[in-house]
RNA sequence: GGCGCCUUGGCGGAGUAGUUACGCAGCGGUCUGCAAAACCGUGUACACGGGUGCAAAUCCCGUAGGUGCCUCCA
């Protein structure tokens, strides 16, 4: 299995520290408004990395965290709470809001097929821990405290600027925004933050330092050390965050432990709309719900994440998803073909299903290249489709579908033979037509058209396929 | 202002030196009772200008446009 490694910007083969066990944290959604189509792209990577682990022989062990308080407007530790900002916006208290947007996170997860971690565990019920690992940083003297909460001093990491690739130096000089004057660096970043003192927060704690909340950073590696150990396999997330939070849990997870905190860490890149990147600001956030409302389906939209490598910045389209959603038709055509093979017992598309899954095994377990092995399954499909399947192979075609579907997360395999009725209807329509008679076979594939099953009259006889 | 990345046929999207990528859509034809599907055929694609090479979409330099991070954000 190989992975591209952020961390050395070559793509390595995985050697987990107790193989064939490897251990995986993936940064999961904040929970305070509705995921994009962007956000759900990036979920989809995580799936097919082990999904993908899985095929070639590792066992992964995977926590994705919900981030259900301190993850501030602002990264650089100001500005409000987002889940304060969501419960102002609707009426309700943080915890109403982190409850709602959690729940729908989780079942967003299922309806695109995508496997549940391990562990989900909420930033809200591992402050013990947060507040441990903030001590420890403390003892350590990687810490200090301003008037708005406890920082880490990143003067104190010498390798901070390291795995962003960043010049401080030239950043300071032309950076945008101005920072907390009381910081000593620009990028030191807090740890504890303190509730302020005129207003009542939903949610806050009690810590050794005072009242407050905990930092954006510090959860994953409180929760990533607590599930995975000090030092885990395979760390990944959005590709927006080598800068500033991967550079942070590096840094404070180091300090505290003295070991390498990933080994491989794994970027998704972003995708762009109409040629921009998806903000709130420009309101081109499309959710699950506005695939639907177009009719698309949802696993049409899985397809069309899977064309794209993960690593280059992709666009979604409309019509790109349209696109994924016909080829989508195409492969279920392919797939029912295994209850439709009665007549062609001589010929017929003939394979070996091993064969087809080490190829995609490998395919996968080089850097998630997903775009060849559609490339590989079009080629299988479009012959089945074109020549049919040999009745002696429906058996492999089956182990196959199943297999293609724990790989890629489709549901192939589970497309259903039609019932009775409607074959009813095939075969008195096929006897219609052997009696050229025309207006009743005509009213009879209407009816079946109506029913959202479509023929094609071939010399073995008529084909059905889902419309 | 600093540091990056990108630019492939109508759309999406692989490909880092020499092979038709591929998918979707389109066009012409065959087949068909009519359709559909399928099949056959069909696109002088690699932003522009130089350079290196026997050979460049692929390497180097420059230009143009776009875009990302340094605010929000997967």
């Amino acid at each position: 299995m190989k992975l591209y490694n952020t961390l050395t910007k070559s793509v390595e083969v995985i050697t987990p520290l107790q193989s064939p066990a490897v251990t995986l944290y993936t940064c999961g959604p904040t929970v305070y408004d509705f995921p994009h189509v962007g956000n759900w792209f990036t979920f989809i990577r995580y799936d097919v990395l082990v999904r993908a682990l899985k095929a070639n022989h590792l066992q992964p062990k995977w926590v994705m965290n919900i981030t259900d308080v301190g993850h501030l407007v602002s990264d650089a530790d100001e500005g409000e709470d987002k889940l304060e900002k969501g419960a102002r916006r609707e009426g309700k208290t943080a915890w109403d809001i982190a409850k709602f947007y959690g729940d729908y996170f989780i079942q967003g997860l299922n309806r695109l097929n995508i496997l549940q971690p391990d562990f989900l565990p909420k930033a809200t019920e591992h402050i013990d821990e947060q507040i441990r690992l903030v001590k420890t940083l403390e003892e350590k003297g990687f810490t200090y405290a301003i008037s708005d909460g406890v920082y880490f001093d990143t003067s104190k990491f010498p390798k901070y600027a390291e795995f962003a690739g960043l010049d401080l130096d030239e950043q300071q000089a032309g950076a945008r925004v101005e920072y907390n004057p009381e910081k000593r660096n620009a990028t030191d970043f807090a740890l504890w933050k303190f509730s302020p003192k005129d207003e009542k927060r939903d949610m806050e704690w009690d810590s050794p330092w005072g009242k407050g909340f905990p930092g954006w950073h510090i959860e994953c590696s409180a929760m990533s050390m607590k599930y995975l150990g000090e030092t885990l396999d395979i760390h990944s997330g959005g590709i927006d965050h080598i800068p500033v939070h991967h550079s942070n849990e590096i840094a404070q997870s180091e300090a505290a432990t003295g070991k390498p905190f990933a080994n491989y860490w794994m970027h998704a890149n972003h995708i762009t709309v109409n040629g921009e990147k998806i903000s709130k600001s420009l309101g081109n956030g499309i959710t699950l719900e506005d695939i639907e409302a177009k009719g698309s389906s949802l696993e049409a939209f899985r397809l069309h994440v899977l064309e794209s490598h993960y690593r280059n910045q992709s666009k979604f389209s409309w019509e790109s998803l349209d696109a994924a959603q016909n080829r989508l038709k195409n492969w279920q055509a392919a797939a029912v073909l295994r209850y439709q093979t009665a007549s062609s017992s001589s010929g017929g598309t003939t394979f070996t299903a091993t064969e087809i899954q080490t190829q995609l095994t490998e395919l996968l377990g080089d850097d998630l290249n997903t775009p060849r092995a559609l490339v590989l399954l079009s080629g299988i499909f479009g012959q089945l489709e074109s020549t049919g399947l040999h009745s002696a192979h429906v058996a492999e075609f089956e182990t196959l579908l199943v297999f293609i579907d724990s790989l890629l997360g489709l549901t192939l395999a589970a497309q259903a033979d039609i019932d009775d009725d409607l074959k009813q209807l095939i075969s008195a329509r096929e006897s219609a037509r052997s009696k050229q008679d025309w207006t009743k076979s005509d009213e009879l594939r209407d009816q079946l058209t109506s029913q959202g099953i479509g023929l094609r009259d071939t010399e073995q006889g008529a084909i059905w396929f889902r419309l």
